[in-house]
DNA sequence: TGCCAGGCCCTCTTTAGGGCCTT
């Protein structure tokens, strides 16, 4: 188990809605390896889902029926995407909507991962209290880091996702004044209470 | 018929409710 931030992947589903448990599939699935800070390797895919999206998610993400007709099915896709994964550690934002679709496309194939996730909607609502609120889009802004804005596709997002973790990493580097942060400290700042955060961060 | 997520976190809390975030 890689437990420090050397090497990560940060990855981003686009769904068919909210929850696998109510039959909802992943369509697309997108992600960046960092590896010392830096991207060194993407995954993007899209994939069939056996069933036609809805006009509300076609329009949210971009992705049409016309396009998912030609794509390869889930399994196919998640089966390459486990291989990519191997044992990195995983961010995405918003993490437990990402870990539900994972775990649960991983299910229907009988595919487990040893990864730990690590969530920057968490860590951002810590590290930054004061930012308009905690959408990507909005701490992409926040941290003005360079964006065409074409958000809701996967690979796009998983990509400023990165960008937004390397600036988390950086500013929690700042307060702590460490040149590595590990990745056991980055999951108790996903689960610390707010009140909590100053003395965890002295502490390490 | 109409509704149907789930996890985290804050607060007017913990015998609960509601907002935020993801598609």
């Amino acid at each position: 188990m890689n437990l420090n931030a050397s090497s990560l992947v940060i990855l981003d589903f686009e769904t068919t809605g909210l929850s696998p448990n109510m039959g909802d599939r992943a369509i697309e699935i997108g992600a960046v390896r960092l590896h010392n800070g830096k991207v060194v390797e993407s995954f993007q895919e899209l994939m069939n889902p056996g069933f036609r999206i809805s006009s509300f998610i076609a329009e949210y993400t971009g992705i049409t029926n016309e396009m998912l007709s030609t794509a390869a099915p889930c399994n196919e896709v998640m089966n390459r995407f486990v291989d990519f994964i191997a044992d990195d550690n995983l961010i995405a934002h918003n993490a437990s909507f990402d870990k539900r679709f994972l775990d649960a496309e991983l299910e229907r194939i009988s595919r487990t991962y040893s990864s730990k996730f690590a969530c920057s909607l968490l860590v951002s609502r810590r590290i930054y209290p004061l930012a308009p609120n905690h959408k990507l889009a909005t701490l992409i802004d926040y941290k003005r880091i360079q964006s065409t804005g074409g958000f809701h596709r996967a690979l796009y997002d998983s990509e400023m996702t990165a960008q937004l973790w390397l600036e988390i990493l950086t500013d929690i580097e700042a307060k702590i004044k460490a040149e590595n942060v590990p990745f056991a400290l980055i999951e108790k700042l996903s689960k610390t209470a707010k009140k909590d955060i100053n003395k965890l961060l002295e502490k390490w």
